[in-house]
RNA sequence: GGCCCGUUCGUCUAGGGGUUAGGACGUUAGAUUUUCAUUCUAGAAACAGGGGUUCGAUUCCCCUACGGGCUACCA
């Protein structure tokens, strides 16, 4: 390794929602720069015209700011490196693929995207490269004089790089050692496009080089494509300055098996995007883990944990652990399958983990959205407090919370009536009175208060607690139950034990 | 089909020539909690198969099987 200051880049296509792969590659490069002291580059890989969906590269932007990866340059902040946007870059790529060209290691090709379709069909295992590309129009197969002609007449055209033939290509990857090719066996990429715009092969490349990448993490798709990269780096008389490459391991679906994507979270009922992504066109809503009610810092761990781990048996790490401790030889060779279980757990360990503090802004939202009006944040902090190892995503917080705020708007009746008496009645008429001379309102006043007089009027205190609770609650959940009471206030408790007697009652 | 990558409990994984193959999620049972959740304890649960190499392979090598990725003028 040099002694380069690191830089990396994490490079999107704004084509749509940021799927948890994606995030990850940009949390493993964060990861990394920072632990080096380098740089996190965000650059937005928008050379297909088609495929731009208007918004995608703000929603990307947001999703790292969300789990606080923030880029050192980007379209936003700008950078020593501008533009961060390929579309802006446009007619940098050109040159390079020109070059290439004059030297031979590139061609024109003339034919139509039907013609190759058409080949595609006709030849098995066609391929536009070694075998077949004398048979195709391209500035290989045609004479000097009739290219000419051709690009005189502005004819569409595309740039090939041209495959070497009887090579082994071969780098070392950070995470999978040794990994060649047969240069006879890849195909003869597109470079540049009929509209002038690079492919990902040649902007890659060319960007990564600008841009003075040191070190390029990416996910295992595009291994394939590997030798047309090392190949382009060769060509361009870079090889000195390549980054070293690093090909995650895929993630895959729960259930039977390929890459994770987006239609498999609508079946299986999880998110697989950071954030919710609406679709303008379509009108589709797909949910991310940020509305779902995951913290990022939750977010991060579990994604830090698919595919790494530090060698202990340790896996709640802050993202400052994270940056001490990752490690590209500690990343798994094979795909992991998303467990969504396993990421719910991540959530409830850091709503425990973290101090209400952190929660009461998010949380005070998951009540307001429900309508239920919060006037005073230290007794929210409070209630928090008491509620927050029972809850495992946000909006859990919503009916352990609730009822802090409000009577309860529906009772279990079930669990009491039937087993209702007179006496517990009277327990209650009594214990009202009780609780209205209490000078001292805490769990331990009013617990003793409570069996004192379940002794007297010889009523077994576990008969009473449940209906107590529901007076509270409403249902059967919650902390203890004299906690609540503390919390709630003297005049509240009287109110809802009141209004608990008569539905009881009735 | 071709090429590339991979393979330890259901899942995420640790380990690594000699181990009772460890942890976590989930699951099962119990304890605690006069609710529920948390928490705690215990249990079930894995080295894909076949050849080598070796005194000894789950570990190293090869083959097979299986899985995945790629095979666009998409990234």
């Amino acid at each position: 390794m040099s002694d380069k200051k690191v830089r990396v880049r994490f490079a999107p296509s704004p084509t749509g929602g940021l799927h948890l792969g994606g995030v990850r590659t940009a949390l493993f490069n964060y990861l990394f720069a920072k632990q080096q002291q380098g740089d996190f580059i965000l650059r937005i890989e928008d050379t297909d015209q088609s495929r731009y969906v208007d918004g995608a590269e703000a929603y990307v932007a947001e999703c790292l700011q969300w789990c606080g990866l923030t880029p050192d340059e980007s379209p936003a902040v700008g950078g020593p490196y501008a533009p961060y946007r390929q579309s802006e870059r446009k007619s940098i790529y050109r040159e390079y693929a020109e070059k290439l060209v004059s030297q031979g290691h590139a061609y024109y090709a003339f034919d139509t995207p039907e013609e190759l379709e058409q080949n595609r069909r006709e030849i098995p295992n066609f391929q536009y490269g070694q075998v077949y590309r004398d048979g195709l129009r391209n500035s290989l197969s045609l004479t000097e004089h009739q290219v000419d002609e051709l690009l005189d007449a502005h004819t569409p055209h595309v740039i090939r790089i041209k495959m070497p033939a009887d090579e082994r290509v071969s780098f070392t990857d950070m995470i999978r050692g040794q990994v060649s090719f047969e240069t006879n066996q890849v195909d003869d990429k597109v470079l540049l496009k009929a509209d002038g715009m690079p492919t990902y092969h040649l902007a890659v490349v060319v960007d990564d080089y600008l841009m003075k990448i040191t070190h390029a993490f990416r996910g295992e798709e595009w291994l394939p494509s590997a030798p047309v990269h090392l190949l382009l780096w060769d060509y361009l008389g870079w090889k000195a300055e390549m980054p070293q490459w690093a090909h995650l391991p895929l993630i895959l679906k729960p259930d039977g098996h390929g890459k994770l994507s987006k239609r498999d979270g609508a079946r299986l009922g999880f998110p697989v995007y950071a954030m919710t992504w609406f679709d303008g066109k379509t009108g589709e809503l797909t949910p991310g883990f940020r509305e779902l009610g995951f913290l990022p810092e939750a977010f991060i761990n579990l994604l830090a944990t698919l595919g790494w781990n530090d060698g202990t048996d340790q896996e709640i790490f802050t993202i400052d652990e994270l940056i001490a401790k990752f490690s590209l030889d500690r990343v798994s060779k094979a795909g992991a399958k998303f467990d969504f279980e396993k990421a719910k757990w991540f959530n409830g360990e850091w709503i425990k983990k973290v101090k209400g503090e952190r929660l009461k802004v998010k949380v005070k939202s998951v009540l307001e959205e429900k309508g239920v009006v919060v006037s005073e944040d230290e007794y929210l902090l409070k209630v928090i407090d008491k509620i927050k190892d029972r809850c495992v995503l946000l909006p859990d917080f919503y009916q352990q919370a609730a009822y802090f705020f409000e009577q309860p708007k529906e009772y279990d009746v079930n669990a009491v009536k039937p087993k209702w008496t007179d006496a517990k009645t009277e327990f209650f008429i009594r214990f009202i009175t009780i609780l209205g001379r209490e000078e001292v309102w805490d769990e331990a006043t009013l617990e003793t208060a409570f069996k004192a007089l379940a002794e007297e009027k010889a009523i077994k205190t576990g008969e009473l607690m449940l209906p107590f609770r529901i007076m509270l609650v409403g249902g059967k959940f919650g902390p203890h139950v004299f906690d609540i009471a503390a919390l709630l206030g003297k005049v509240e408790t009287i109110t809802r034990i009141e209004k608990g007697l008569g539905v009881f009652t009735a």
